[in-house]
DNA sequence: ATATTTATGGTTAAGCATAGTCAACGCGAA
DNA sequence: TTCGCGTTGACTATGCTTAACCATAAATAT
């Protein structure tokens, strides 16, 4: 995988490890110059990779002494993470939105790649009923998905 | 502490902290003469870190013992909050301008961390609708925000 | 009383150093 | 081919600093 994208992300990773605290501060053209690529490739990697959906919220400033922080988000009670899922899905989602999301999850560890294909058989069940409108299938979806979701996720989580 | 900006509001801060009232008394000039700037930095920073999102209002008075008040907005009941948050989002708020303003939030401790990240993925999700409009988006934002602030900030009292 | 002077604070715009947005383009996979 | 991801750069927006100019309240002179 050479792509700069990934390198920034695992860079901006191992940074986050590295880190004692769950945020770090970056300089947008700094990062740009150490990858060799515009600054405006920094804001795709933030969007596509550490996105809200991607459990991180990033705060900026312009100007002199301008910066990027990266903030990690961990769910820390059930009732969070029941949330959190409520958010991603919403009420109604269809079927490829919901691979995008699992994609995601599985890359946050939050669910393993067996668990992602179950549920990926399960909602291409609903959205092979064809008597339903899409709307209502993605209403249907929505509820199945987050379901699924807090079945998994809680059950690893509340030891 | 790199900039003259935050160096100032720091300042406020603190002898905000040691008042025993929820505002305090200053002269700009004075202010500006600590700090070795010209004295419409300090209005800079009035505007900039005590407005009212931050959760100040100030009041002042020009010519001889002219003087600049802050004090710290008290809401007292459910409605004054509500007004509170229908004054900080307004009709329309963009997705940039919603996040500041999640962060002042949470730096005033209105919301915790995971309420603002939830609530920025509901942002996102408008955001990214883009069968619309930007000024219907931002209308369909500020709606949304205020929603998801009232339900959080107020779910005690509210019931 | 009224006018003038003095002592404050307010507004705005310019300039620089950042960061953000957008749309066109390239490329590889389905 | 078509579609989606990644790359690029031109253009835009913001944050901070400074300074010139504006507005107002109080003190003083008349």
């Amino acid at each position: 995988m050479s792509n700069i994208t990934c390198e920034i992300e695992k860079y901006i990773y191992d940074l986050l490890s590295e880190a004692e605290e769950e945020n770090i501060l970056l300089r947008r053209k700094d990062l740009a110059e150490i990858f060799g690529c515009v600054p405006s490739q920094i804001n795709y990697v933030l969007r596509s990779r550490f996105s809200p959906e991607h459990g991180f919220l990033i705060e900026s400033r312009r100007g002199g002494q301008g910066y990027i922080k990266i903030l990690r988000i961990t769910c820390k009670t059930p009732q969070d993470m029941r949330s959190h899922i409520e958010d991603m899905v919403g009420g109604s989602i269809d079927y490829m939105q919901a691979r995008r999301l699992l994609e995601k999850l599985q890359g946050r560890k939050l669910i393993t790649q067996q668990e992602r294909l179950l549920i990926e058989v399960a909602l291409k069940n609903t959205d092979d009923i064809n008597e339903l409108s899409y709307q209502r299938r993605c209403v249907l979806m929505a509820k199945l998905l987050k379901n699924l979701l807090q079945n998994i996720i809680l059950e690893e989580e509340d030891l």
